[in-house]
DNA sequence: GATTCGTGTAGACCGACATCTACATATTCT
DNA sequence: AGAATATGTAGATGTCGGTCTACACGAATC
């Protein structure tokens, strides 16, 4: 087949691939990376996704969202870990805004955060 | 002040909680846990917060947000990472079905899947 | 066909983090 | 006050994964 519209595109990458090694050239995108980094909104996503990257921890908010409030005794109980870690994993889940939590006496209760990430869990 | 509300609360915890060791008990959240865990949408979720837990990553997919669709080379030199490792990242958000691929000769295009997740990044 | 270029794969290295065992703190009950 | 309970904190350890170098493969060019 005749290389008709491919050889254009071809021919605007090579316009800005002068170099032999790749990444020698292309300033525009790392300007525009160093944008996105700098962005409150990307770390923010970042530090979401981290939360969210632990199979305790997106089951702990998998149970949030279905019982609605939990206790840390419960969260222990349903993971199977020990208290230490359960209350590591909730400080990630509240310091990524994805949980809130709540004292009441001895126990600390916890809930989903308002704009916790609507992709089920 | 009188513990009025709270008590039926706490009472109804104490129901569940009998023994002494937290994880002796509740049996039920044990068993929530265990589906929960099994479910395919878990399994799927967890992937994609994995897939997106990682700066170069997260960057990726932010730049193919504003672009669009980005080659290889395009996303190494935004990236500042070797080819390989961008090779490696690329397949993870593939197979997470965040993005998609496609060839072109000597070049691999990639450009958001249809149902990424919504979530900035 | 030989060479160059873009990309994928394999293996090794190393830093980050999930987890545990103590110990510490706060709260409730006797 | 003292004991028991629920949770947080500190430090140590083991594993996972991000990154690199080196090699392999396909495509384009001479």
């Amino acid at each position: 087949m005749s290389a008709g519209k491919p050889t254009q595109i071809l021919a605007k990458r090579l316009e800005r691939l002068t170099g032999s090694e790749a990444s020698c050239c292309v300033p525009e995108y790392q300007s525009m990376a160093r944008d996105v980094r700098r962005s409150a909104a990307f770390a923010r996503s970042l530090r979401r996704a981290k939360a969210l990257a632990d199979e305790n921890r997106l089951l702990a908010v998998a149970l949030l969202r279905r019982q609605g409030e939990l206790c840390a005794c419960e969260i222990q109980a349903a993971t199977g870990l020990t208290h230490a870690t359960v209350s590591h994993h909730m400080a990630v889940l509240a310091e990524a805004d994805v949980v809130l939590s709540r004292r009441e006496g001895k126990w600390m209760y916890y809930r989903l955060a308002p704009d916790a990430p609507p992709e089920l869990a």
